[in-house]
DNA sequence: AAATTATATTTGCCTAGGCGAATATAAGCA
DNA sequence: TGCTTATATTCGCCTAGGCAAATATAATTT
């Protein structure tokens, strides 16, 4: 990996968002997008956005089931990022918005 | 940890340049900033700038001796971070960039 | 086909932060 | 006190990427 590849894995993960994101699918495994909207409470819009930056640095990738898009970690991710996940785990798990976010999925689906 | 002093940890480390720094701090302990215009091959200002953003997000700390400056990573990173910059070794020590840098420390200095 | 729902993308606006060039500061020395 | 060297900071310019609002697309239903 040089280093540019790496500054652009830090730059996706240098948003509180997005971060929070990762909090759940790594909790959670796979989340629909509406799933995130109530939960996270941002707009679809940002929401959106948002996935879509994780999706471009191959972080995540999303599988469509009719209407819905549910999005987990890339094997890429969940292999060979995961020393940087753990760290990231240990950091925040004890976070007092990020056990808010675990506890309201499901509970605040939007659709 | 809170997500956006985690987002802001990232961030610091989302620039090439910061990272070649940190890696050749991770290496060596303690350099000049001299050592590090030499090495890097960058101009001073942009060093500076870098190394100013590096101690601004308490990840490197700075001893003046005499007319030179010395940094090297603070009691925090070198203690809280280390699994981070674990992470970050194994991923671009082995990345020919790093690995030049790392051989011309000492002789490249320019002062 | 038209309407509805879920999601993605675009647009306009704004800020952070990159760079080079210039300038400021701090220490040591003649 | 100047002069030189090492380092830090500022300035002007430019791009990436944040947000909200609007719009586009894709699937489903009627």
């Amino acid at each position: 990996m040089n280093t540019e590849t790496l500054a652009n894995l830090f730059k996706a993960l240098s948003e509180p968002i997005r971060l929070r994101i990762l909090a759940l699918l790594l909790e959670k495994g796979e989340l629909c997008v509406c799933d995130l909207v109530g939960t996270l409470n941002l707009s679809q819009s940002v929401t959106s956005r948002h996935l879509a930056y994780l999706r471009n640095n191959n972080i995540v990738t999303a599988r469509r089931e009719g209407v819905w898009m549910y999005y987990q970690l890339t094997h890429y991710a969940q292999s060979e990022l995961k020393p940087l996940f753990n760290f990231i785990q240990q950091n925040i798990a004890h976070n007092k918005e990020i056990q808010t976010d675990l506890a309201n999925v499901g509970k605040t689906a939007r659709c």
